[in-house]
RNA sequence: CGGGGCGUGGCGCAGCCUGGUAGCGCGCCUGCUUUGGGAGCAGGAUGUCGGAGGUUCAAAUCCUCUCGCCCCGACCA
């Protein structure tokens, strides 16, 4: 492509709102222009890596014996009455009426649409495994969509839904997407950890993300450092103590007075926080219970949720623990609760002696407390956040390691979370009706471009791995007013191509600074720079975008080594 | 949803407190010079100061409402 005939409005300063490196860039290099919040056009060079993104996903989904398809963006609210997910899904779900009066939604995702396909075209056991996917815009309403395409409200996202006969089935091919996703990310050059994750409300029961490693990530991740565990920190799992504390202490009533936090409890009553009791008072499915954790432990309320069984899970409102308690927020605790509800007590307290809580009266705490001896909590239990520096729950020797990451993949099992309500069935060979066991795999296609500038990046712009670049070479003309120059870069130029190399051909009459600028900060993977100098010499510069060297090339082998260079880079 | 902040030419900003009819840098256009890491000089174009209402002789500036956008939080006793 000449640069002189595409659209790429590279800028010296970004927008104010853009923060972080891969939305910076991506506005700077020409790639990507806002419309709304949320909401982005993809320029010719942000439309290119899509592309080459989509490439990807699509030759190794083919390649697993998945089959694309294209589903309706718009989606009649009928399917997602039948599913439940009409009341369930709340307001990140864009809904609208026809001219008629219908309601419909756009899609945020399409297990209803997939499954009121399945169900009507697949009859039988023959029919099946199936695996079907798309790679479609999707629209979710976020609550705050930020950080440019990282979470963006309308994006661009491969979907892939797979039928079965049996669980076992439906097993297999959840491994075999778990090793798609493995290909996928690996040959878009990405540096990801695989860990479990919540299943969230899509639902199901078994989950992995793949989480690209980046400082700038919205996920919390642990990983262990001496086996394969890792998991997102809404699921993850730390080995409960071992040995329980013995009880020595009887229950002794002191004094607090102004001391709230568990913070200045601990320094007031010279304990440390870790033999400090926070009792925390929330509201599950409408009702209060209490809940058990360490002083410097946080409650997870994903895993507390589960534990319940309940949807809906709110920190109590002062007013609520005030009623529960008797106390002002503060001085809750297990002991003498004024109102008896049920006591959820986290595995660590259960192991734990002669601790602190609150007094349920102000200005006052308990000390010397026990289990049993002093409370009878409801159910014990794993409710907390799992920390860095945990002990592995897999594993002997290993602790947990907190990392950040971008989550641009996620496989489920779905077993028959939708196939009972929509009806997916099949006739097995035993004659029954049963309903199809079902996985859906996900990946954030406009996501991945963002995570890989995360991590592909300096201060002069992007440095793309070449299976995702936009263009895999620049040749970059440094001379206007020279012959030889133009007429050397214009054959470079023409022999790339003519070898089916992607090349960005910067033709502008631009000095010769701002094309170098140019192309550093589009971030193109290799730079062909052709001056008087060098033609003069019969050579010209070849520059990596991730090194320092500067190889002078003669120019008759120029194009084909550079080929060559690129052409073993593709994966 | 809670908190904070911002809307002034394409981009980045100043002006607002203390009302007097809009300015700077980059970019853009023209010309000359320049030409290997975002050139120099000269000339030029571009603004319903987010919107509505109000106060006032006069509003970018003060007041009210509203819309949009960004950041943080939604883990606490």
């Amino acid at each position: 492509m000449r640069m002189s005939q595409t659209l790429i409005p590279t800028l010296k300063e970004a927008p104010s709102e853009a923060e972080v490196p891969s939305h910076v860039f991506m506005v700077r290099g020409g790639y990507l222009r806002k419309v709304a919040a949320g909401i982005y056009s993809f320029l010719p060079l942000g439309w290119k890596v899509v592309k080459k993104v989509e490439k990807i996903i699509r030759e190794e989904m083919d390649r697993a014996g998945a089959s694309e398809v294209f589903l309706p963006a718009v989606i009649p609210a009928e399917l997602w009455q039948e599913s439940g997910r009409w009341d369930q899904y709340g307001a990140q779900l864009l809904r609208f009426k026809d001219r008629k009066g219908g309601d419909f939604v756009i899609g945020p995702t399409h297990e209803e649409v997939i499954s009121a396909l399945v169900r009507s075209d697949v009859r039988s056991w023959r029919q099946l495994p199936l695996n079907l996917y798309q790679i479609q815009t999707k629209f979710r309403d976020e609550l705050r969509p930020r950080a440019g395409l990282m979470r963006g409200r309308e994006f661009i996202m491969k979907d892939a839904y797979s039928f079965h006969v049996d669980e076992n089935d439906a097993n297999r091919e959840y491994k075999k997407m778990y090793d798609t996703y493995q290909r996928i990310f690996t040959r878009c050059g990405l540096a990801f950890r695989a860990v479990e994750a919540d299943t969230g409300n899509i639902g199901g029961s078994l989950s992995h993300e793949f989480q690209v490693l980046t400082e700038t990530g919205e996920d919390a991740l642990v990983a262990c450092d001496a086996c394969d565990y890792a998991a997102n920190v809404e699921q993850a799992v730390a080995r409960p103590p071992a040995d329980p504390q013995t009880a020595s202490e009887q229950c002794q009533r002191v004094p607090t007075p102004g001391q709230h936090t568990i913070a200045e409890v601990s320094s007031f009553l010279g304990v440390p926080q870790t033999r400090l009791v926070k009792t925390l008072i929330y509201l599950a499915d409408g009702q209060p219970v209490a809940v058990l954790v360490r002083g410097d432990r946080a409650v997870n309320e994903i895993k507390l949720r589960r534990a319940l069984e309940v949807t809906e899970l709110l920190l109590a409102t002062d007013a609520a623990v005030r009623e529960v308690t008797g106390a002002p927020v503060g001085f809750a605790g297990p002991v003498g609760l004024k109102i008896q509800v049920p006591i959820y007590c986290d595995l660590e307290v259960q192991a734990l002696a002669d601790f602190v809580v609150g007094a349920n009266a102000p200005d006052a705490h308990l000390k010397g407390v026990n289990v049993d001896n002093d409370f009878k909590p409801t159910a014990f239990g794993d409710y907390r956040t799992a920390a860095e520096g945990d002990a592995c729950a897999r594993c002997a020797t290993g602790h947990l390691h907190a990392h950040r990451g971008i989550e641009v993949g996620q496989v489920f099992f779905l077993g028959t979370k939708y196939s009972r309500p929509m009806g997916v069935t099949f006739l097995d060979v035993d004659g029954l009706e049963k309903p199809a066991q079902m996985g859906c795999y996900g990946i954030g296609v406009t996501r991945i471009v963002a995570a890989a500038i995360e991590q592909n990046h300096d201060k002069d712009g992007i440095v793309w791995p070449v299976p995702l670049a936009p263009y895999e070479v620049a040749v970059l003309e440094l001379q206007q007013d020279d012959d030889n120059v133009i007429a050397t870069s214009k054959r470079i130029y023409e022999e790339l191509s003519a070898a089916g190399i992607d090349v960005l051909y910067d033709d502008r009459d631009e000095r010769a600074g701002v094309k170098f600028k140019d192309a550093d900060l589009i971030g193109i993977p290799f730079r062909i720079a052709i001056g008087r100098k060098g033609v003069a010499e019969g050579v010209v510069e070849l520059k990596r975008r991730n090194g320092t060297e500067v190889r002078k090339i003669r120019i008759p082998e120029a194009s084909a080594l550079v080929a060559a260079e690129v052409i073993a880079e593709r994966r």
